[in-house]
Parts: structure tokens; sequence; C-alpha cells
DNA sequence: AATGAATGAGAGTTCATTCAT
DNA sequence: GATGAATGAACTCTCATTCAT
């Protein structure tokens, strides 16, 4: 990647024709498949090799290596924006337990799902923009959360938005360790009941406190 | 840095003279500037030009650009693990309450000193090493951590590692959090509070639960 | 443009219907027009875009870039050929200062009427081509003027054919000296005049010495 | 050559040993060759091959392609301008016939001895430097001109730039234009007759006209 | 006949690493 | 021991050209 990162996000020609579509998605999914290959750097041409194109084809629909890049960790972030999203919605006007868990088990459910591809992501997108997009999306589900907190039928949240942006984070970081450590199942499992258990202490302080 | 990526971790030569160590020492300081002037990519001959010694030099003390990354990476996360360590040790016996506000006082100082540099370095060490030094660190701390609230005055733990690394990776997610959103100070502080709610709410239940 | 330069002269198909004409009509227009745009390469496909077709299409017309190139340069300097040629026979028996005057005006309106893209194209074909259409063109224009140059009523050339290159490569450094000064109008009033008395002078002085 | 063009002229690194010097020579040279070589592009990795070094070291001293282009350029054009300026500081004091021909055989020669190449370099350096450093070779020549011209002893010019720019480029058209017909030495030798007759003829109709 | 997606060789440039001085 | 010029593999990106539709 050249030191310039003026990275439109946009593929540069739409597709236009069913192939071009099916184009663009490969080469997406082979982006992420060598950024899972650990050992190798993830390359333009390895990716379009990978995706069965030539590099030619790969710039055709990406101005240049970032704008792929971020299109990718934008995929995943929304996957994971949208899963936290859908979750908070249903739970609206429900009781603040059966909130955090279904938005733990939301967002661990989405995140676990791709979550290694997301962290080569994060790793690689240097640039301003990765930056930028992750924090589009915690604004989202920030805002997500505290919608739904502020429904709940047990407990009244004055300031929902601080309380969602704790919780998030706490997700995240129990989330990263556990990948990180590269352990198996049942240390997912077994982080997914801590979570729980500090969700829950959290906002019940958090309603005692008023905050 | 080569595909290849075998990287022993120790400095080619042991610092025997003051000078040796002068200079390794330069070279690392060099290495943390260049890495936080954010736009230009980390170059060996960057790094030595700005610790003042040459290209060649600098491959006297490192064997490649990769162990120089991990020394790096390695004493920053040596100086948070000492800082915790340091700090749990000294709360040993006490309430649990006084323990989580050393301990986050702690961890958020010593995180924040050199948190971007940190960021920088763990996205840059790709290798497989990167995540070990984390994870001895992890290790390290939890076992601290661990080990004081061991001897809470006030409250036993059965499985006080289970507790520690939820905690841990609770603080780390918290700091990673303010840190992208690259708010100021005012940020920095009010996750401080929420942090330490946070970890005296989830302690409480531990301690309820009999985890 | 591939290494090999083999490039015919022809476009590959005769134009016989209108349509066709008129779209390789597009096609050298908007070559010009790409050509003239300072800053932008000239690439195949954007000729083809600026003049409204598709790359195909222009590949059916010109079998590669260099023969596009090629007819454009062709058509200029016959453009110029023609002029200087119309002009030169219309002053067939006149006086010598009225035919080097009749010349240069013909000449200079003629070279700078597209200049800018002639010497533009003429730094594209590289080619040994470009040399050899310029080389055409100046032996059809020294012939045209060697042949007014014989009829004059007040004077004889001996050797009209050396004259005549003379005289041509004397306008051709000037116009060319105007335009790289890139200088406004009164630059070239001013050549013009000069180059005038520079004709004047020097017919003069063949008559005088019998060349 | 990528599209932007911001091209330091001077090389990357001053050369502060011999060795260095003797690189940076060869290059340049190299550069010419390849660019004489007719049918090969000019390509950094084949300039770097003929030079015997490999293309990191081209780098080293020049920070891109135009930067070497400009370079070589500038070597040529500081070579005729300087022989050139010597030839009229010479003839300061002289009669007008006698400057006129010392000034087209310094031009002719010095012209002729890299002839080829230069039209080749100028061919290549598109960039807007191309014609600024030509421009700026211009304006040198002609200042020495008009400042011989004024101290003719048998004649005075008033507006001794004019008659410089206009001598300048009738002699750089026709050296220009035996380059181009490729022909022999007859050719050239023929040339410079006439050019001489060309010069005395204009510059004594400028006298007469009081130009 | 026309289209334009796909191709892939090749260009410019960088940077980890070596080794003669 | 220190230096820094030299190396060259590898990377990103372009663009002339083809061919299935």
């Amino acid at each position: 990647m050249p030191r310039t990162l003026a990275t439109p996000l946009q593929p540069r020609k739409t597709p236009q024709q069913a192939r071009s579509g099916a184009t663009v998605d490969a080469i997406l999914e082979a982006a992420i498949q060598v950024l899972l290959a650990e050992g190798s750097t993830l390359t333009t041409t390895r990716v379009a090799a990978r995706a069965g194109v030539s590099v030619g084809t790969l710039y055709q629909y990406f101005p240049n290596k970032g704008s792929l890049l971020q299109t990718v960790l934008q995929h995943h972030m929304d996957g994971v924006a949208d899963a936290v999203q859908t979750a908070c919605e249903s739970m609206h006007g429900q009781p603040v337990r059966r909130m955090s868990e279904a938005l733990i088990a939301a967002f661990v459910q989405a995140k676990f799902r791709h979550l290694d591809a997301s962290v080569a992501l994060y790793r690689i997108s240097d640039d301003v923009q990765g930056k930028q997009i992750a924090l589009r999306m915690h604004t989202r589900v920030i805002a997500a959360i505290a919608a739904m907190l502020s429904t709940a039928s047990d407990a009244s949240f004055p300031t929902p938005e601080l309380v969602a942006e704790t919780l998030l984070h706490a997700m995240a970081g129990l989330s990263r360790g556990v990948l990180e450590s590269s352990q198996g199942l049942a240390a997912k499992t077994r982080m997914q009941t801590e979570l729980t258990r500090l969700a829950d202490a959290y906002l019940g302080s958090c309603t005692a406190a008023g905050i």
C-alpha cells in the first residue's frame, strides 16, 4: 500500500451484470481467506489468484488495495452491527436481565462468526479509515443498545449511552481475550457466562446508582 | 521482513558494555518514535536514523526487523505487567473494593502511558510471536490478580483465575474503547469511573455466587 | 502498446458506410482531445470513452494504439502540407517577396491551428513511423515550395530544393520556439514579422549568390 | 512514470564518496544509451542494468524516473548552453559576420554531439519540467547572443534579444531538420552553409531596418 | 457490429538485509 | 565495531488487447 491513503470506499465500477456481482463477492471472500492464511501477507495478486481472477479484474472493482480492505472490514462490521441492532429491537420493553442476555448472545455469536478475520483485518487497516469504520459501527451499536435500555420494563437509565458504551467495550474486550488466547469452545462458553454475570451486575449497579 | 518469520526473540548479542546497552536503548526508543510518527511506515533504516546509528549497527543488535519489533513489544508488555503486579502485591490482605480500585488505577495508568505505541506495535507484529508475547503477559497479570484476590479480607473466590481473566479483559476492552474513540481526558475519566463500578459489581456478584 | 511496433498504417477496415466513417472521425477527434487534456495519458480506453464508443469498437477500426496515433499524426501533417501546397500553387509566377509572405502566412496559420496537438502526437509516436510520416510531409512541402520558387517572376533559383528545405526548417524552428515559450499572441505576431524579414533576406541572398 | 510529476531535480543523496560519483555518472550515461537504443522503451530497470547496478541503487540517487530524465536533459542543455556562451563571449567586439560564423559553428557542433539523445530525451520529458528546462536554457543562450551582438564593431542592434531569439530558433530548426532527415554528413555541411547565409542575410537586414 | 469485463505482462518503487571498506 | 552503498525480490497498479455475449 502506498503512502497515500485516499481510498474511496465504493467499488470503482458498479456491477451491472450478474457476473460482476459474483466477481466482487469472490474477491471479498478471497481477501478474507488470504487474511486468515496465517503467514502469508495479504497481496493484491494473492487475493486475485485466490478469487480465481486476474489482478486487473480486482483493480476494476477496487481502485486500490486499501479500498478492498475497507470494504471487507465494513462488511464485517455491518454484520455485527446488524445482528446486535436486530437483537436490541426485539427486546424493547423487556426486563433488563432478558435484554442483557439477548444482547450478549447476539454480540458473541456475530463476533465469533468471523472474529479471526475481523481481527486480522483490523490489524491491516492502519489507515485512519479503519478506525473510522470501527467508530461508525460503535456509534450505531451504542445507539441501538441505549434505545433498548431506555425501554426496560423494570429499570430506568438516565444516561443510557454511557451504560451502553461501557457494556459494548466490555463485551468486545472479553471476546477479544478469548480469541487471542486461541483456546477452544470451553473458553468461549465460560467467557459468555462470566460476561452475562458481569453485565447483570453492572446494569443492576447502574440502576441502583441512578446512572 | 522476509516472507519467513523465524524470529529469535533475543537480541543477537547480550549487551555487555555500557555503550552497547545505550545503543540498544536508543534503537528501541527510536522504534517507538517512528511507530508513533503516524503516516510513516516503520523502516529499519528509518529507525536507525532516528536512533543516530547506521542500519548496519541496528542489525548488529537485532538479527532482523521482527526481533526488534518483538523486543519493543515485550518491553511495553513488561511495563504494564510490572505495574499491575506491583499494585496487586501491595494490596494483599485488603478488602475487595480497595483491591479493584488500585488494580484499575494501575492498569489504566500503565496502559495509557504508551497506549498508542502499544496498539501500533501490536498491529505490526503479525507474527504468531506477537500473540504469544501478549499471552505470556496476560498469564502473568492474571496470576498476579488472582493471587491478590485470594487474600481478600472480606471475600473468597473459589476460582480466582477465572475472575481475574474476566476483569483483565474488561479493563482492556474499556481502555481500548476510549483510545480508539480518540476522545479526550474526560472520556478517560468517565471510563475509569464506569470501570470501577463494573468491577465492584462483578466482584460482588462473584462473591455472592461463590465463583 | 506491446514492445513490438509492427504497425500497419491503414485502418484495418476501409470505412465504406457513412456510420463507420463517422465513428472513425469521432475516434480521431477524441484522440486529439485526450492528447490535449494535459495531464491525462492517452489511453485507448480513454479515447474510446471520449468518442462515445467502446474499446472493442476502437479496435475494430485500428489494429492497435500505434496505428491510431499514426493516423492522427498523418491527418495533421496532411493538413499542414495541404495548406502550404495550396498557398504555393496560388503564388506561381509571382515575385519572390509575395511568395514568401504567402508561404509564411499559410504555414504559421496551419501549424498553429493544432500545434500543441501535433507536438504532443509527435512526442508519442516514438516508432520510426513517426519520423517517416514527418519526413514524407517534409518532402512534399519542400517540393511544393521549390516548384513555386522556380516560377518566381523576379529571381531564379538554381537549387530550389535546398532553398526550400532551409526555409521550411527555419519556419518550423521559429514556430516551435514560440509554441514552447508558451507566450501569447504578441510573441506569435512578432515571430511572424521576423520570420518574414528572415525569409526575404535569405531569399535575396540566395538570388545574389546564385543558389 | 506515475501521473504525478513532482520531481526534485537533485539526486536524492549527494555522493560523498568517489564511488558514488562514479555510480551516478554510470547511471546517467546508461540512460542516454538506453534512450538511443531505438525500439527499447526507457525503463528504470533497463537503465540500471545497463549501468551495471541494481534498480535499488538507481533509486538511491534519483527519487524517481522523472528526476533521472530531467537530470540527463539538464546535462545536455547545459552542455549546449555552455558551448554557445563561451563562443559568444570570445567574440565580443568583433564584426557581425565573424560573430554569426562562430556562433553557428559552436551551436551546430554542440547540438550534434549528442543531438540524437537530446531529441529522444526531449520526447520523453513530457512533464512541464522538460519545457521549463528547455526554456531556461533558451533564456540563457539568448542572453549570451544578445550581449555579443550589442558589442558588434560594425553594426548596432536596438533590440538584440529579438534578433538573438530569432537566430536561435532558426539554428535549432535547421539542426533538427537535418537530424530528423537522418541523412549523412553532407547534409549537415550543406545545412551549416545555408545557415550561415541565412544568419548573415538576416543580421544584415536587421541592421538596415534598425532592429 | 458493438460491448466492456477480463487478462496479464510489465512498469515504477520500496525496503529488509548484506558486506566491503 | 561501525558504516551505508548496494542488492533484488516483491509489491502495487496500469493499460493494450481479446473474446464471450
